[in-house]
Order: C-alpha cells, then structure tokens, then sequence
DNA sequence: CAGTGGGCAGACAGGTCTGTCTGCTCGGGT
DNA sequence: ACCCGAGCAGACAGACCTGTCTGCCCACTG
C-alpha cells in the first residue's frame, strides 16, 4: 500500500481515513471493527496494535473530526474580514458548505454522543468539542464589544448546532440562510449601537 | 402482569413502554430485543406477533415521542396565554423543563437519525417530525402577524433543534434560559412593530 | 548476514444480535 | 365441554461483533 508518491502510508493513517469515512457515513455501532480493516486492507493485528480497542478508534476519529471542523469554521470566520463582528456571523458559511455536501449527515459530534454513554471516552470528546466552540465564539464575542460576550456566544452555539442538526434532516439550503442572517441579527443587537 | 386496576396491560403496552425507556436512555443499537423482551416480561413470540421487525418497534417508539414530546411543547405554548406572539416564546419553557430531568439525553429523533440510515422508516419518522414541528411554528408565527413567518419558524426552530442538542451536553441550565431570551428577540423582532 | 520491527493473513474464542419455531397454560365465548 | 386466541418459556439457527493469537513476509540496520 503505498501513496502517489510511492512511500508507504502508515497503517494507521489508513485506518484513520477509513474509519473517518465509514464511522461518518454510518454511525459508530453500525460499522464493525472488521469492515474498517477489510476496507483499510490492514491486518488484524496491525489495528490492534495501533488500536486497543474500538473506542480509541473513536476518540481519534473525533479527534480527526475536531481539526478538520474547526479548522473550516475559523477559515470561514477569517474570509469574513478582520472585524470578529463579521466574523461570528462569517463562520456560518463554513456550516452552509457543510450541509451542501452530499453523504451530509449531520454533527459527527453530536451522532456520536448519541451512540456513546456519558461518561465514555467519546461521549467526553463531544462535551470537550463543544466547548472548545463556546469558548472560542466567547472571545470572538468579547473582541465584538458584545455587551454580554457569554449570552452572545451561547446563543450562536446554540443557533450553530441547531443548523447542523437540522442539515441532516431538511434538505432544503433556505434552512443555512436563516441561520446566517438569524446570526446576523443577534450579533447586531449585542452590539452597543 | 395486571395494572393497578386489575385489569391486564396488554402486552403491547409493556413492550413500547420498556422500549421508551430503553431506546431513550441507551439508543436504538445499544439496546437489543432481548433485553427490551426481559424487562417487559414478554415471551419472544409475542413480541414478534406484535413487532414483527425492531425496526417496526422503533417506528412505534418514535410515534409515541412524538406524542409526549409534541404535548409539551403544545401544553408549554398554551400556558404562557392567548397571544400567539408570547406562545412562541413559551414553548422554549417545555424544552428547559425536558432538559433539567435527569437522564436527559437530547433530542430522540435527532439521536433516533443518526442511528438510522437516510431512507429507512425511523429516519423518514424523525424528518416528518420535525417538518410537523416547523409547520406548527410556522403557524403560530402567521398568527403572530409575523413579517416572515417563514424565516421566524425556521429561526426558531433551528434555535429550538440546537438548546435540544446542547441540553445533552452542557448541562449548565443557563443555556436555556439563552435559548427562551433569544427567542424572545426574535420573535420582537420579526413583528412590526 | 543476522536480527528486528512493522505489517499481512487468517483462524479462533466467546459473546450478542435478530428472528423462527415448538410446547405449554389459561381464560372467555359458544 | 370445547375451542381458540393471547401469552409465556425457551431452544435454536445463522450472522456478526470484539478481541487474541499464531505464522509468515520483507525491508532496514548494525
């Protein structure tokens, strides 16, 4: 197995990918150990060694779900222009993108908080992820000159995750535009006019 | 098996109420038709004359969602009095509620998805669903005399989808009290005033 | 050239899953 | 007296799950 360039990719960034797509497409229970090395043509062996356990798959998958996520928000957020105003409602546009693509099926955080019991290591992961948001549309907030940066920050995480829900379950793009401009109008208003 | 009156609880009943509990608490994977079998003191063949896929156990368990979850959102919008306008911010009062319950774990449909493949009958249940919940805001916002109707239905909606998820995973009850002010907003200002 | 570490291939164990089937019991209606 | 439908109890099949283990190969390094 080996990349264009002809050195070998790591069994485990094999397995990562893999899993990556798979556990997206399908939900964490539904796809077996077995189906991601089958599809990531890596021995037995070899997963587990990288990979104790099933759920530290997972951790790393969300893990990998983290960079790339966030990585779109805050490369959305800074397209919107320098002023974090425009940004917190900039950021929006990485969601509408989101959605846009097909196999879309919603917050991979979310699906896996919903197949995970509190207290697991991914379950723990999802709480750590939205957080890390909060914090981050907090200070983004704060640098707004929002009045109450905290409700500000709260009611757009709220709006953020309410829209990647719904992408999975309503087709209909009008749903990201509202979000948008839904942003837009709080931002506004938490601003000292 | 009789209830308190003396009467026999149908076997039905025990199954779909052991299943509410069950696939609420733990999700639609995580629990299997025997353990669903055991606790509600059924015989297998009994619950297959009744359930004849667990697929079809899971459609009726989302139905009965349904009608709990949409009584409460109802029974919240009508206590906060007449005015459609006042409504629509009452009805976040059902969702605060929900959330402070312990062993709250976020929406069952949205979890119900993303245990679910697109296509299949729990998946197109948890779309109906919330297309019912939208039509329903969607109302009360042309009662209200909404400029946008439309944009205040799907706004709140997403708002409403997003303090379900974020119930799950946060569980300082500050956000919802975020949740009802912003609808608040949005509500004042979607209507001319 | 020998050793070593990473990876491949696949058997295997032990558990759980859905779904089928056979027997038995019991109460109510004819 | 009889039957029939509803339900209980539990064996069984066949698939699939996670996780372990044994063997083999091959490239690199000392």
């Amino acid at each position: 197995m080996t990349a264009p360039n002809g050195t070998p990719i790591a069994a485990r960034d094999r397995i990562l990918d893999t899993a990556f797509r798979l556990f997206y497409a399908r939900g964490l229970r539904a796809v077996g150990v077995d189906a991601i090395i089958a599809e990531s043509g890596v021995a037995k062996a070899t997963f587990y060694k990288h990979f104790p356990a099933k759920d530290d798959l997972v951790v790393a998958y969300l893990e990998k779900v983290d960079g790339v996520w966030t990585g779109q928000l805050h490369a959305a957020a800074e397209a919107a222009g320098p002023d974090p105003a425009d940004q917190l409602v900039g950021l929006f546009d990485a969601l509408a993108t989101a959605c846009r693509r097909d196999g879309y099926r919603g917050c991979a955080f979310i699906n896996a908080a919903a197949e995970s019991t509190p207290g697991s290591g991914p379950h723990e992961r999802t709480v750590a992820h939205k957080q890390q948001v909060l914090a981050w549309l907090r200070e983004l907030a704060g640098e707004a000159g929002a009045e109450q940066p905290e409700r500000l920050a709260r009611a757009l995480a709220l709006l953020l995750d309410g829209a990647l829900s719904s992408g999975a379950l309503d087709a209909d793009p009008e749903a990201m535009e509202v979000a948008r401009d839904t942003a837009r109008a709080l931002v506004r208003q938490a601003l000292p006019s």
